[in-house]
DNA sequence: ATTGATACATCGACAGTCGATGGATCGATA
DNA sequence: TATCGATCCATCGACTGTCGATGTATCAAT
């Protein structure tokens, strides 16, 4: 872990699943959105980020695919597939049973 | 990560600081409040809990100490120093900051 | 006599995060 | 027009942390 972790190891898998669920985007849209929607805490490096997207696309999580925009600016669009929402149920459950087991522990007075 | 990850990366720490925040206790015996206060959820395994000690140590938030028992039985006892106490505040301040973010991206509709 | 629980610890493999670096486009500002 | 900041891609090496295997030893129970 680096000395002021930006994130919980091993959730980043988990947030970009959940944010492609709410449809495709590209690797930066992906990073703002959590920025933004976690009150500026998660701050996805992009030597974080991009590696996690290989992995989603090894896996067959997500694909991707390149977008021009109007300007000629590319980008390249991931997409959740089948496996990917399948697999974000699991992550989620996980997540929660992890959380849960260590909020025991913690609030064992 | 493992393959069926028994603990979130980044949390051990803290489990143990809160463990030793109750008394005084060695190895085996935090590894298995750990497990009973848990839910049986939180394994443990001994190749991530002594080192998980020797940082405790190294960073002086804990101290340790070789205990007989009457069987002649020996084992070290770890207890928190104040540091530790400091540190186990500051851990959980984080770790909640990580979890009310995390929430947020994962209710966000 | 062997097994299982208690107790310590280390090792190498592996995975994941981080900061730095590099490239490129675009709009705004100086 | 030059430069800066934002958008966008991606990789690299360093580092840390977890895991499973391995090794030692004591003790109780079978």
């Amino acid at each position: 872990m680096a000395q002021q972790p930006s994130l919980l190891p091993g959730t980043l898998d988990l947030l970009i699943l959940k944010t492609l669920a709410r449809g495709a985007l590209h690797g930066y849209g992906i990073a703002q959105f959590l920025l933004e929607h976690s009150g500026n805490v998660l701050e996805v490096g992009e030597g974080s980020l991009y590696p996690a997207l290989q992995r989603l696309l090894v896996n067959e999580w997500a694909e991707a695919e390149w977008k021009q925009s109007e300007t000629g600016r590319r980008a390249r669009v991931y997409k959740l597939t089948a496996a990917g929402r399948k697999r974000l149920k699991e992550e989620e459950r996980e997540f929660e049973k992890m959380i849960g087991a260590i909020r025991l522990v913690l609030t064992t007075a």
